[in-house]
DNA sequence: TTGTATGCGTTATCAA
DNA sequence: TTGATAACGCATACAA
């Protein structure tokens, strides 16, 4: 059974005024001395620090928080965890998000919604009601109602993934996946592969689409054989559909000696399609994934890695410039508006050249 | 660049004053239809209500918190992502407790910790300064310093993961690994199999020690060949630790016809090597993972599978039962002190039946 | 440089 | 049943 400690002991939090009366001076003093120490004469400030650490005091946040109507906390709608995809991706983001805001003294706040429609009443309500100063948007698209509905109700956020269009009204942090593809090809490119499959998310969604752009961009850059753009297909970010389009890739008279993928979860459809199909990967057939998840490492795949520290480090900075009044300065790699951040090429067993022509 | 909105105009957020002029009456009547609607006499309860919605007003959480010392938020560590798992264990586990708490209007607060130290310090801080009401402790250990340090100090938590002793002085959830590697062991006997090896985690850990007994157990119990408790190997939960194990298992003269493993990390691995040998996964030997991860869904292993659901909402009830001071009605499935979750096996295509002995 | 007064929005105590 | 008063712990404007 669970007998919990004494009474929660949490009553007696020694505060401000405890501290005044044990260095002798005013409440206010001691707020001086933690708020602004230059207005406070070094001695006295010595003396109040030395009743500080000795009575272990700690302000209070929550009315800190209510006086300054911030809280320090940041809000991230927690997703329903995708059942197909491979990819603990928002375990990396949180971490990344929460190690940031350490050092800016800055909390995550989970909440879960079952919409967009919910995630912006939710975060409305967080910021007016909680004091939750700001909110991190994940996966924002074309047509993404939130940003408009955060804008107008006067929300702070900053958006993780871009819109299709360039410059917005509002700030975002995102990967260069353009790039990211394009450092796919020219590596497979200069390990002479010539024909180059494209297995995609959908393109009418934000992040598939600049895959598929960098893919299409890249294949022209290299030059290589423009029917090339024959050798793409996109769908679902799952297992079954990676297989899917492998297999009617590698059917194919044509086929690939290398296929890129959006995603490793697609990476592993292909690796798997390949294994039945008879062509070993890394050896008949290259393969390149997307994210660097930890499936990548454990089945020997090349794959794009983002940056998540910087991901969460960059995203943390945009949020804080967005509400200097909170008083904390940044204190931040830079200054920050909208950020591309470059992906890397992590390579593998799963991309050799391609096998001797044995026509 | 990013305009964020008109000024933040979280200024005119409705205050309970506002509502109690709009309805005539004083504050604290608003208050108590909100709080203790019995006191109020109906039509002034109805007018109050009228005005609330009216106003759309809700209350200040950063003032409620003030006065009541609790702000409603469970506090979480976030732990570094482990480069080696498979498994996106800690999304569903976040996922499944934001949605436990949704019901009881709680929200997870995130928190880094480089160590157990830094969160003990950290669960103290959090609770004392910021009025996290509880925590969740995950993975814990035998000789873990957190459950001491936090009752000493005060602090109400919630144990995910037992020690090895059964009955302890704080509450707990945990899963019966011991039942879900017997249920795993107890399939692979109906589908025919005598000789059956197991590939586990460090078992003088909690988890990793409970499974290894589970397995024992299980062994003994189904009256198999008493030679098969020497196929059993342990190690880190890592694909390559899976692999070196199952080589060394498949390399005996007399090898086991299929392998438990303790995680679906272990079991890839053990799956990987399988392959490398050049034995069929599924036909010449039958493999069962841990956790059912997205991972052993695309690889078609059967796994054993927590009940994530339910372990949020064991946990959330738990935590609501160790404070009632909060006010909140625990509004949960059943009153709880410590709970044993059941796992159930996920059947897949890895665990057929034993291939006719050509020998 | 230091101290005093006031208020953030709520809940709790008590009197009417 | 309702309302006045006090307090939660802090920060800010202002006076000393």
């Amino acid at each position: 059974m669970a007998e919990q400690a004494p009474p929660p002991t949490n009553a007696t939090a020694p505060t401000l005024v405890d501290v005044a009366r044990a260095a002798g001076v005013s409440r206010q003093t001691v707020s001086n001395v933690i708020n602004a120490p230059e207005r406070v004469r070094p001695e006295t400030r010595e003396r109040v620090a030395l009743s500080i650490a000795r009575l272990g005091y700690q302000p209070n946040r929550l009315a800190q928080a209510l006086r300054t109507n911030t809280s320090r906390m940041i809000g991230y709608r927690i997703e329903p965890p995708t059942p197909h995809a491979l990819d603990p991706f928002h375990d990396r983001l949180l971490h990344s998000l929460s190690e940031a805001g350490r050092a800016a003294d800055r909390h995550l706040l989970l909440f879960p919604a079952d919409d967009d429609a919910a995630e912006i009443e939710v975060c409305q309500r967080l910021h007016r009601g909680a004091g939750v100063e700001a909110f991190v948007l994940y996966g924002v698209e074309a047509q993404d109602p939130r940003p408009r509905a955060l804008i107008d109700s006067g929300v702070p956020f900053v958006a993780f993934g871009r819109t299709a269009q360039g410059s917005e009204e509002y700030a975002w942090v995102d990967v260069d996946n353009f790039f990211g593809i394009a450092a796919a090809v020219d590596h497979l490119v200069r390990r002479g592969h010539r024909r180059i499959g494209y297995v995609g998310l959908k393109p009418e969604e934000n992040v598939g689409g600049q895959r598929a752009r960098g893919w299409h961009a890249a294949i022209d850059r290299q030059q290589l054989p423009s029917d090339c753009h024959a050798l793409v297909l996109c769908g679902q970010d799952t297992v079954p559909a990676g297989m899917q389009m492998a297999f009617a890739l590698l059917e194919r008279s044509d086929p690939p000696t290398a296929i890129v993928t959006a995603s490793d979860t697609l990476a592993v459809g292909v690796m798997r399609a390949a294994q039945q199909w008879g062509v070993e990967v890394g050896r008949d057939l290259a393969v390149v994934g997307f994210d660097d998840s930890p499936t990548a490492a454990a089945l020997d795949l090349s794959s794009i890695r983002q940056p998540m520290a910087e991901i969460g480090q960059q995203i943390m900075a945009t949020l804080l410039n967005l509400t200097p009044a909170a008083g904390g300065r940044p204190a931040t790699p830079q200054d920050s508006t909208d950020t591309l951040l470059m992906p890397t090429l992590v390579i593998r067993s799963s991309s050799a050249s391609p096998a001797p022509r044995t026509t």
